[in-house]
DNA sequence: ATAATTCAGACGTTATATTGCACGTGTGTG
DNA sequence: CACACACGTGCAATATAACGTCTGAATTAT
């Protein structure tokens, strides 16, 4: 999301002009110079949090509906052209599917892992949840020193805010889909 | 709401130590330097929407969360003490108690009317609503052509996206308080 | 038609957000 | 004790956000 402030600046401009606000009556109500609102509205410029602040008080706007993205009602990702973290010598490889964002509270990866393979997970933050679904292969993750058997179309639900294990123990290549969901806490 | 800024600050830092991160280890993950961090937890510098994109985005929170007001349990406003807005050579007198923030949809103010005293409103946007609490006297109000007599200790409630006539027509003054609320579209 | 007004964008200047480097302060470890 | 290491902050350099002024085009008024 290198081009966000773009859509801060598309909202604005599509309030400002369902309200017929000119550039100068913006600035006059909101204290932010026209220059500057011209250049927001453009996307050439990412405003500071004071003077989003000053824009969305004069304009009696919440912070939601400027930062809110706009949406294209069909994206498709093509696992080829992800470029998959890679660990455990490259038994262990994740693909970023859905990177997070600030606005939708979790993230989609494609995980694959080789027949042997073992990868020890650093303890998320509390509140996170983890969501893995098995494609192919038998997976066995281990939470709080227990054993989790987990066969293709099953689906393991658990809270991520301790260590986990994820071990490949039979003889053909695993993959799965994990969700992972970080409360707004 | 002059130190904005510095609550996303205190909200950055109470995260990163609650996760035991050091500025060094943010600044990896987020993509921040290191300095900038730190400039912005001390409320030293206000971030661009980009910058606090990348440590939303690092760390794994919402927008809410970062920008959430640090609320003080009590507050007490003085009206002596706020300055109002006045129209019609002093006639019409409005008090902002609570004045508008982005996360709180509405404010509050507190008008006064002499009597003989009409005021022409201009249209607010669309979804804006009143709430109008009458403390003394007996308020007049014309929405869509239509006079509706407004006694004390009674409330009239209407979309305010259109004109509206404010009439005292007593002898005595009208005191009330005004709620306007913003819808989030 | 001409003048006046309003609008959006360009230019130059100032203020400040952002970065990399370096310094001081602890905190353990040999 | 000395050494290394991690942590937070200060400083100078740079990038860029923010502002005021001006210009040209479009609209409205007279």
């Amino acid at each position: 999301m290198e081009e966000f402030h773009t859509n801060i600046g598309e909202n604005i401009k599509r309030i400002r002009k369902e309200r017929n606000l000119s550039l100068d009556k913006t600035a006059e109500i909101t204290g932010v110079s026209k220059t500057m609102l011209g250049q927001i509205e453009r996307g050439k410029s990412a405003p500071t949090i004071t003077t989003l602040w000053k824009i969305a008080s004069g304009l009696r706007l919440s912070f939601s509906s400027l930062v809110s993205q706009y949406k294209p009602s069909v994206t498709i990702v093509k696992k080829k052209e992800v470029n998959p973290i890679v660990e455990n010598n490259g038994q262990y490889r994740v693909y970023p599917l859905v990177p997070y964002n600030p606005e939708q509270q979790f993230e989609i990866f494609s995980v694959t892992l080789e027949p042997g393979c073992e990868h020890i997970a650093d303890p998320h933050s509390t509140g996170v949840e983890e969501f893995i679904l098995v494609n192919e292969g038998t997976l066995e993750v281990v939470v709080n020193e227990q054993v989790y058997v987990v066969e293709p179309e099953d689906t393991l639900i658990f809270k991520a805010d301790r260590p986990h294990i994820y071990r490949n123990i039979g003889d053909r290549m695993v993959k799965c889909s994990i969700v992972i969901h970080y409360s707004s806490q």
